[in-house]
RNA sequence: CGGUCGGUAGCUAAGUCUGGCUUAAAGCAGCGGACUUUUAAUCCGUUAAUCGUGAGUUCAAAUCUCACCCGACCGACCA
């Protein structure tokens, strides 16, 4: 059917009715008689509101999830369709007596001719009706969100009806002129989620990458450095780690000759569950051959640009009380970022003042990032009353301490680096709220990513903060299968000093990498985070459909008290 | 694991600081009734709450104290 004369019949009367008053009667008669031309329509959907009855006739909207129509219903012109027949039952009455049983929340399929209302609301005039399905619990208010924030997330059906059903009340319209930043429904959340993904897939797809599936399943964790979820095969009597990363799998493809992959799926990763982070989160990874570092960044800005235009129709996003502008993403180094953003609290430190040149010295990272680390533990770091004499004092006491340690005579370049990354997230990452990419992270704290030619000590390597939240990390892949091995073996000894975070090694990886992998550039994308950035959410929790929660307790203390 | 805030009918919630004249408001939903163009319909009537759980203080506790449970946010941990 064609929908777009309907319309324009609609438009034609509300153009011709000043706000707020009602519409003219003749000509609401006459395009009513155009719409009636039209012949029958065919309708059903969820009662969205209580029925509005009113003696011998009723109003009630349906909703299908997304829109809604409105309906009418009179006494003398509905007949009920028999769920047992499917026929027409033709007995005065019976259909009012129907409609009387409905309640809102259940669904009902109707047939009957368009109108317009002495109010100018496109409705059906209902003909024939019929009962589909019954809802038992009682529909969520339909002015007001869902408040228990739990409820929304442990029963997400609820909380996706209810962002169906709701209208918005006057002040939160206002608002919304006001502030020119429209709040989405759970609904629309989603959608705009799901748009995303598809604008990315389409962008690959495009640029003729292949979607592939890599175990999720596997007897390594490897790829990244994260607590991994055990569980074992029983039939092969071994233990499996769910993935935390599929990076080295895509690029055994690359050495088998798939020059562009890219895979879209979840991650998991046996941590902390907080604002950003989910046990299984949704990561797109992708490795293109013959690209390096910065071809690589050059292409995720694009397809980062593209995709956000097509999920939200522009490039400037509001994010609580940053607007976010996609438009432009500036590349910085680490040591950069650090300059940059470096409070001046903490210029002057003791006799010293401090300099950017301090973070090539080996000892000086290693001294600064004890002092932000002992601070942060004590908690002053964030006190508005710092003084200088107290800055002083604790940045001659953490001097002493490492001389008292003898650490600083040899400070390893893998140190220095660790070092230099926690200042960075200490000092910068929070800062960092237009899209950014950093780059030249230390080699040490980089084992997969193929080191910079002209600085031995400097990985190919970016992550991408937005919003002070790192978004994506990318590489020059490291496809030296001598090297790679040799770098296992440092992230083993890091291991073995007591870094759980170091990654494992993957002997198999090696043997491919032995087989040839032509140079490629790779990056991980993660693509929640990514999302709440485009939907003003602040969990994650809140972009993905059935988030993992405590295990509920409520039927527990049931059982414990009968 | 630490800090802050919260838990009162199915939902949204007032009351908690300053314990008692509050029979724990009110709106929505529900139930009964009126109404043949309403739209957060309206009008009349009405049901519904062991005030998160347990203990304590008190003549008296939703209100004060302690413990616990649940949740949110912020930290810690976690690329």
């Amino acid at each position: 059917m064609n929908f777009a004369p309907i319309l324009e019949i609609v438009r034609e009367l509300k153009d011709n009715t000043p706000t707020g008053e009602k519409p003219n009667q003749e000509l609401k008669e006459s395009l009513n008689a155009k719409l009636k031309a039209f012949g029958n329509v065919r309708i059903s959907g969820r009662l969205a509101v209580p029925p509005r009855v009113m003696g011998k006739a009723a109003f009630v909207h349906l909703s299908d999830g997304v829109c809604r129509l409105q309906i009418y219903v009179r006494k003398q012109d509905a007949k009920p369709i028999s769920n047992d027949t499917g026929e027409t039952i033709d007995e005065e009455g019976k259909a009012w007596e129907v409609f009387g049983l409905l309640d809102h929340g259940d669904f009902i399929g109707t047939e009957g001719y368009l109108f317009l209302t002495n109010t100018g609301e496109l409705s059906v005039h209902v003909e024939t009706i019929q009962f589909l399905s019954k809802s038992l619990m009682p529909m969520p208010d339909k002015m007001h969100d869902i408040a228990d924030p739990e409820i929304s997330r442990r029963y997400r059906y609820v909380d996706l009806i209810a962002s169906s059903l709701r209208n918005k009340t006057d002040d939160e319209l206002e608002e919304e002129r006001q502030t020119g930043v429209k709040k989405l429904t759970t609904r629309e959340v989603f959608e705009r989620r799901a748009k995303l993904i598809s604008g990315m897939r389409r962008f690959l797809d495009d640029h003729d990458y292949i979607e592939v599936e890599t175990p999720m399943l596997t007897p390594k964790a490897t790829g990244a450095a994260a607590t991994p979820f055990e569980t074992d095969h029983k039939a092969l009597g071994i233990k499996l780690y769910a993935r935390i990363a599929p990076e080295l799998y895509l690029k055994r493809l690359t050495v088998g000759g798939f020059e562009k992959v890219y895979e879209l799926n979840r991650n998991f990763r046996n941590e902390g569950l907080s604002h950003k982070h989910n046990p299984e989160f949704t990561m797109l990874e992708f490795y293109c051959a013959y690209m390096d570092v910065n071809g690589m960044m050059d292409f995720a800005e694009a397809m980062i640009k593209k995709s956000v235009r097509k999920a939200v129709g522009s490039l400037q996003v509001k994010y609580g009380g940053h607007e976010i502008d996609f438009e432009q993403f500036e590349r910085i180094s680490m040591k950069e970022a650090i300059a940059r953003h470096w409070d001046a609290k903490f210029s002057k430190l003791g006799s010293e003042t401090f300099e950017e040149s301090w973070l090539d010295d080996s000892k000086k990272l290693v001294l600064l990032f004890r002092f932000f680390d002992w601070k942060v533990e004590e908690d002053i770091f964030s006190s508005e009353q710092m003084l200088q004499e107290k800055i002083d004092d604790m940045w001659k006491v953490t001097n002493q301490r490492l001389e008292e340690d003898h650490i600083g005579f040899d400070v390893t370049e893998a140190r220095a680096s660790i070092s230099l990354a926690r200042l960075f997230e200490i000092v910068a990452e929070s800062k960092l709220i237009q899209p950014t990419f950093i780059i030249d992270y230390p080699k040490s704290i980089s084992p997969l990513s193929k080191a910079s030619p002209e600085n031995p000590q400097i990985a190919e390597r970016f992550e991408l903060f937005i919003n002070g939240m790192e978004c994506a990390n990318g590489f020059s892949e490291l496809n030296d299968p001598q090297e790679q091995y040799e770098r296992f073996v440092d992230q083993m000894k890091e291991r073995e000093t007591g870094d759980e975070e170091a990654m494992v090694l993957d002997e198999d990886y090696i043997r491919a990498l032995a087989y040839g992998m032509p140079p490629a550039a790779g990056i991980g994308i993660g693509i929640d985070r990514l999302v709440m950035l485009l939907t003003n959410k602040h969990s994650i929790r809140d972009v993905i459909l059935f988030p993992h929660l405590r295990p509920e307790k409520r039927d527990e203390d049931r059982k414990d008290e009968a």
